[in-house]
DNA sequence: TTAACTTATTTTGAATACAAAATACAAAAC
DNA sequence: GTTTTGTATTTTGTATTCAAAATAAGTTAA
């Protein structure tokens, strides 16, 4: 018989609450994070703190410039589009996996997660905000593929779009969602694709234009 | 005027070094990385080494189990196959984003990659596997998507396939290629998108074989 | 007043020190 | 001979210290 310990690093809940920090804002965006002073406002030393920031460094949420500092990740434009792209490769095979992998009634959970936004009824943003995240999250869990999921966390930044409202209105998209619930459910895998396909790309474009009039304007 | 210096961290040394003594074997895997005696082995104290370590844990070259010590990587069959799963991911978006970006020289550049392999002409196993290498290392580079490529590097693990002897004949893989260089050239994206998928699938069922002949017998 | 140079302070990166946990080893009990 | 228990050693995770680089502040010169 063998009962493993889990046992505490330090570091993981620095990472945890630090993560927290930067998600609800408490950290800016372009903000230095001095480790000393972070250090000891987290009543820990600068070794277990680093370790937390390295890893949030891996994430992009944290951007590391050699001898000058630490800086909260300061997405732009560009790098958002990037991030679009990553979700399209990383999402339009993840239903692929599910397609192959999920059993009917985990698909019906996927379906759950709409039940709450009935067509025609009035849409609460920050519901359907996280419905739209938990929908996302279980696709991916779904697909059973842990480097995968790991990829996704790594292009998992649209948090930061969602802090400057919605890139799209959830009717648009509510439906989309569906469209790619139906497919799935139907293990059409050319129609899942195309349907997971056009939904992020959908989101992708209204980045590059909003990239292009900018680009015109100043 | 501002001449920006490239500022030497030891931990950036310590990481390539590791990372060569990784994949020549030099450090096997599944070998205990004790800290005090690598450290002390490369010349440098445990905090460079200790960076080093976490950047490679995080490309997924160690794998580190807190309280008991970091390991050199040991990628299971299992594990193989996701890989190949997220290089599905990965590589299908890039030849995408190829399509969309690549100048018709950049594309040449592709195809000059495999001239020295004529049809019918015997083949060097080792000059074979470097321009398979370089071939999907150009593709993620004209995609120009550092993100992405980010995600490739992730999923980069399969020079432990190579050294366990090829997958499969280049002989089969030098046609899928050159298809998938000829979609491109043509801009062809659901063409490109088919051929990429099926080359990376071949190999996948390959390994999915082994893994299920392995599960009957041993 | 502005610019350039000096000096002081802060902050990072690396080395060292230390405590707690894991491992290895040896003696004792079965 | 095997298993268990207690002790010594090793190794990790964290804290602290230190030197070098970056930033800020202050001073002098134009």
């Amino acid at each position: 018989m063998s009962i493993v310990v889990q046992h505490d690093e330090l570091s993981k809940p620095v990472y945890d609450r630090l993560k927290e920090m930067i998600e609800d804002g408490t950290l800016a965006p372009g903000q230095k994070l001095v480790q000393e002073k972070l250090a000891s406002a987290l009543g820990v030393s600068r070794t277990p703190l680093l370790k937390a920031l390295q890893n949030l460094e891996h994430e992009m949420l944290v951007e590391s410039i050699p001898r000058r500092g630490m800086y909260v990740k300061k997405i732009s434009l560009p790098e958002m589009i990037q991030v679009y792209e990553c979700r399209e490769a990383v999402e339009c095979m993840a239903i692929r996996l599910v397609i192959d992998r999920a059993t009917a009634s985990e698909i019906q959970r996927l379906d759950k997660i709409f039940e709450p936004f009935p067509e025609g009824g009035k849409i609460s943003a920050e519901k359907y905000r996280k419905a739209d995240e938990e929908f996302h999250d279980l696709i991916i869990d779904l697909a059973r593929n842990p480097i995968l999921k790991k990829m996704y966390l790594l292009s998992n930044l649209p948090q930061q779009v969602y802090q400057l409202g919605l890139l799209r209105p959830p009717e648009e998209t509510l439906a989309e969602h569906r469209q790619i619930i139906a497919a799935v459910a139907a293990r059409d895998i050319a129609a899942a694709d195309k349907a997971m396909r056009n939904h992020i790309t959908l989101s992708r474009k209204k980045l590059v234009e909003r990239l292009n009039s900018r680009q015109q304007n100043g």
